[in-house]
DNA sequence: CTGAAAGCGCTTACAG
DNA sequence: CTGAAAGCGCTTACAG
């Protein structure tokens, strides 16, 4: 439990390699061999070294490591939305948990660090690239012709784009299908009987919102069904007036889909003051699964895109990116939790 | 914008303080003294060596300071408690995002990790300490004799407990008023009438839960109302059950109070699942505030502690602490926010 | 005010 | 297989 030692000033000192190497009666380089398992010590004389390293709790000093250019062992994340939104959408901490969960099996952090927009984002990368913080970069939220992804360019930072829709601009991107997963929640509504369908979207700026929607507009294309999309931004205010607006459609829709859980709410809630029954008058279905969905009532029915497994999968990839390996886009499982928010239209 | 030069064999260099002082010709020592403005140069040549430095885009290695000595200019903050309920609970983002805006402010990054439990959580601190990665840990939760307080005891590691009760073990502590708060919550309801409360609790380990409960049955001693806590440990299945039971009690309750916003959620679904109205047979009160309680139908009264707030306090002192100043205990706002869920019992 | 040097804790080429 | 030394990028005492 000493993993420091107290010297005669009372200062307290650090166990360094130095000491291993003295109580060890070998040079530091020797001591150097023996913990990182590199050839050039014999095997009885490192498992002695190594065993002494630990009885004197010896750990390397990261600064030092650092200094002599091991990597920093490090992937850095940046959540550019603001607190409210982070703090209220499921996904975020799911994600995080996630990527987590992996790396440090991996002996990896998480550098993880909010800022108020993609700017700050950038000027957060940039610090960490200088510094040598992190080994690679994780960018959620992609936007058509995404500023951080040109700020990036020419970094030689291993960059993984999650939600990303192709290897563009040489960055690796870990898919995530958000036609297939809208044509999966379409189905759902179409099989129950659904004709008229509306979507109350997220911020259209963002690249996987976007792929939703032209998922949305060729499926209503194919089965001629009637659909209008409007824009919800993720705010609770802009999505009951999206929800007003909808449901004040000549031709009214039976069924409202909403790309994410608090915007679920917020719409029912829009949907019972306006005097409408959910499921009876309107179905709902919220794009992303929570506690809250489960409990309310209604229950809503939701997408479950299994978020911890996506932060498994990014944190994997990004990884398998770091060591030159073919990053193999991995099956996020997702599916539709049918729940009494949904029902055959009256 | 160049930080790096590319040598002749293609590989890229870092600007270092030697490259900058070949430049203005003189000794990297000058160069040190000049950048951290260390008296020991002449006003001009401190001048003409920054413009250099800035020119040439040179950033300290955060390595070598490191192995010098240099503070990690960080603080680590552990989330022991299920990915779940991290993400699901509005609060630990928004606490998070107030630590890192003061701490950015200050030019400090924060750690952050999970961890399952709390004998992880200790030794995540440790390899921190042994690492010299933070200067400062927060500890979030604490319970009744916290064994991540006595592993911390005698590491000289400044240590913040938020939502502590007392500068226990010579740790500091950020108050949370939980029996104010409580009172607070109580006044509200007892204003509108109610003589018959009942407390659905979260995870009743934790100390500031336990402060919670005390100031119920006081309050309940002292008003002579009827009250009963029932655990529910922030858990929507159990907070169910304990709701049911407080329904079905002969004294039926006729408000109940959550200690979170999912609870407070899956207390309303099981009561309408009860056949009972929201707020005609039972009143509701949410211990947190968040944009479910604002958009979902009843809206629910909450207590708005205002959690980036108390995230930017915990930070502020914190960063008092490591500065030896005397912490002041900062005044976070509080407020119940009434909304439909309470009215007066009928 | 400036220069030359030691040293933080490691790793790694180079001799023996 | 082992020892002695250089060096990563800084900071800081110590001479001049």
């Amino acid at each position: 439990m000493t993993s420091e030692t107290t010297s005669a000033t009372g200062r307290r000192h650090r166990v360094t390699i130095a000491d291993v190497a003295r109580r060890a009666g070998v040079t530091t380089g020797a001591v150097s061999m023996a913990v990182n398992g590199k050839p050039g010590v014999s095997d009885e004389t490192r498992r002695r070294i190594v065993a002494i390293a630990d009885e004197m709790n010896w750990r390397p000093s990261h600064a030092a490591q650092a200094l002599k250019g091991k990597s920093a062992e490090a992937i850095g994340l940046v959540l550019a939305r603001p607190a409210e939104v982070v703090g209220e959408e499921v996904f975020f901490t799911k994600f995080i948990a996630g990527v987590q969960s992996v790396l440090s099996e991996h002996g990896y952090s998480l550098h993880l660090q909010m800022a108020r927009d993609l700017r700050a984002e950038s000027a957060i990368h940039r610090a960490w690239i200088a510094d040598g913080r992190v080994d690679g970069i994780l960018i959620l939220d992609p936007r058509a012709d995404d500023p951080r992804i040109r700020a990036l360019t020419g970094s030689g930072m291993p960059t993984l784009v999650v939600g990303g829709d192709l290897d563009d601009d040489g960055f690796a991107s870990l898919r995530t299908d958000d036609g297939a997963l809208m044509r999966l929640v379409l189905d759902h509504l179409v099989a129950l009987g659904h004709e008229r369908i509306g979507y109350v979207t997220g911020d259209q700026s963002f690249a996987h919102i976007r792929r939703r929607m032209d998922a949305f507009s060729e499926y209503m294309v194919d089965a001629g069904t009637w659909g209008a999309a409007v824009a919800g931004d993720f705010d609770p205010a802009l999505t009951k007036q999206a929800t007003a607006r909808l449901v004040a459609s000549p031709r009214k829709p039976t069924a409202l889909v909403y790309d994410s859980e608090v915007m679920a709410v917020a719409g029912i809630a829009q949907l019972v003051q306006s005097g409408l029954d959910v499921p009876g008058d309107v179905s709902v279905v919220s794009w992303e699964d929570s506690a809250t969905c489960r409990v309310m009532h209604p229950s809503v029915t939701a997408l479950n895109r299994d978020a911890v497994s996506l932060g498994k999968s990014a944190a994997t990839e990004i990884l398998q990116l770091l060591r030159h390996e073919s990053p193999e886009q991995p099956d996020v499982h997702a599916a539709v939790v049918a729940r009494e928010s949904t029902a055959a239209p009256r």
